[in-house]
RNA sequence: GGGCCACUAGCUCAGUUGGCAGAGCACCUGACUUUUAAUCAGGGUGUCCUGGGUUCGAAUCCCCGGUGGCCCA
């Protein structure tokens, strides 16, 4: 009986096989029946499946215990040759019943692809000089009940690679690899920061007031104090307090929530690095983010060249620095003839970038800039000196106040970061949190709110600060060659299943 | 939010002008003691995304909806 035709409360997702799911509880039956536990307490394992592949000629003496999943079966009846893999890589078992006793060669009839198995044997090669294991025993330690996809082409449907991860994992190396680069970034750039004296906090996730970036949250509720709570959209204001509290150099690496649309470059919670570092500018900011960056590809990939769709980007310092008002100038565009508002968005519209109305002059560059020049820049700049209006954290250049110490690292067309000379100025932090109340009463839901308690740590002193933000994703797609920030998150957000039978 | 595209077996995909639902892998039966996308002989396992409509007849044409992808915003 198939299960879409019984029960019908089967949970539907890849291995929802039919007759293909009884025929595998059926094969548990029978190692059961014959004395088999298919659920193993523990296995000790002495060696990864890939290690033995590659060191085969050097243990042809050993004994060695490999455990890992089964991807294939080539059984040519009293001999059975299986490939067994593990995160470290994939060995051929050899396995033949003169040498584990027809008993058990007998159980290898209820062995299914995808069962996790162990196995005890002695390394060697075949007469077609293949590493393999000659098995003398082996144990199923886990029994798969459900069918895998298919071994050539793997599941390569995206909607499923990212609803059931684990089957990706299972069968897409490549996917498996993003992951593990990932995880070695990360520790990566954690190395790097300690190696320069910064400490890791962590601050709050949830708080009454969502700040340091202009973006919507996402809001939720404590019951027993009944109050409302944001999750946050960035760690700045929290870290600015401790370096107010002497805490010279600290970051945070952690995820933050942004209540907005999801696309090939937004998750809607996405990790984030942010670094701050006393009596720092932009300029130690763009320094601090160039070597860091070559470092990590260094350390992870072995090089600062890596490929990203079809181009070389070279990551090794310096990058190139670009005033936006440059950048604008290059393509013919000049902002210093916009006299007001109107005129910006005049000059916007009439080159066909979509602008809001009411928007000002430093939304309309900050828009310009996105859609004539960021697409062109394929390697490493920094994009830098952003309109003031746009940037209510970031110190004012004072020979050219209506523009900031600001920049944003851009590769391969994507901000991968944002930064600047910190604003530590208290009383000028509240006109310009004032300003954006001002840009929120007038609809615009993203504009910064008012925080006081920010505003009084600054009255304390804060000395003058770099801070850096980097989109840790983003930094990985540039590193793993991905194309969607949902090929470098495990889980991306996704859409419940419509009936209700979301795997998960 | 708008436009375009996709959705068919467990997986990867064909399916012509509207005329009996197909292939490879996986799976099942059998053979095989050095294979490796093993091979050989046999077997099709299906809510053609859901629901309507047109039609003698719909995977195919039309409409509502769902999920995903790409582009634009």
């Amino acid at each position: 009986m198939s299960a879409r035709g019984g029960s019908g409360d089967e949970e539907r997702g890849v291995g929802d096989g039919g007759d293909l799911l009884a025929s595998r509880r059926e094969n548990l039956r029978e190692l059961r029946s014959r004395g088999v536990d298919p659920y193993e307490q523990s296995f000790e394992v002495t060696d990864g499946a890939g290690d033995v592949y590659r060191g085969v000629d050097e243990m042809e003496n050993e004994t060695v215990n490999v455990a890992g999943r089964i991807t294939a079966v080539r059984s040519h009846g009293k001999v059975t040759f299986m490939d067994l893999e593990d995160l470290t890589g994939s060995i051929q078992l050899f396995v033949r019943q003169n040498t584990v006793g027809e008993e058990d060669y007998g159980l290898l009839d209820f062995v299914d692809l995808g069962d996790v198995l162990g196995a005890t044997g002695v390394p060697f090669r075949t007469r077609m000089d293949e590493p393999s294991i000659r098995v003398e025993s082996f144990r199923v330690l886990a029994k798969c009940l459900r069918p895998l996809p298919e071994k050539y082409h793997g599941l390569t449907d995206v909607d499923l690679r990212y609803r059931q991860r684990y089957v990706d994992l299972m069968v897409n190396r490549e996917s498996r690899d993003v992951f593990v680069t990932r995880s070695r970034v990360v520790s990566s750039m954690r190395r790097f920061l300690d190696d320069r004296g910064f400490l890791e906090v962590e601050t709050p996730m949830m708080a009454s007031i969502a700040g340091g970036a202009t973006a919507k949250p996402f809001v939720t509720h404590h019951n027993a104090l009944d109050m409302k709570l944001y999750l946050r959209i960035a760690t700045e204001l929290y870290l600015k307090r401790l370096v107010v509290g002497g805490m010279e150099r600290v970051y945070e690496i952690g995820r933050v929530f942004r209540n907005e649309g999801i696309s090939t470059r937004h998750n809607p919670e996405y990790t984030l690095l942010e670094l701050y570092q006393a009596h720092g500018d932009y300029h130690s900011m763009m320094e601090i983010t160039e070597e860091m960056v070559a470092y990590i590809a260094r350390e992870v990939l072995g090089s600062t060249e890596v490929p990203y769709r079809g181009d070389t980007i070279d990551l090794s310092p310096p990058w190139r620095r670009l005033s936006m008002i440059d950048a604008l100038g290059d393509k013919g565009i000049d902002i210093r003839s916009w006299t007001d508002d109107e005129a910006a968005r005049r000059a916007a519209r009439d080159m066909g970038v979509r602008v809001e109305p009411g928007i000002g002059r430093g939304k309309v560059i900050d828009k310009m800039v996105e859609h004539f020049i960021l697409p062109d820049l394929v390697q490493p700049t920094f994009l830098m000196d952003h309109p003031v209006d746009v940037s209510p954290l970031a110190k004012r250049k004072p020979e050219d106040p209506e523009f900031t110490y600001r920049f944003e690292p851009v590769i391969a067309g994507m901000e991968i970061g944002n930064a600047f000379s910190e604003l530590n100025d208290p009383g000028e932090q509240r006109r310009r949190f004032e300003e954006q109340l001002a840009q929120r009463r007038r609809g615009d839901e993203e504009a910064h709110v008012m925080d006081e308690d920010f505003l009084t740590a600054l009255e304390y002193g804060m000395p003058s600060t770099g801070g850096l933000g980097i989109g840790v994703d983003r930094l990985v797609m540039v590193l793993t060659d991905s194309e969607s920030i949902r090929d470098v998150i495990l889980f991306p957000l996704m859409r419940p299943r419509p009936d209700g039978t979301d795997p998960e």
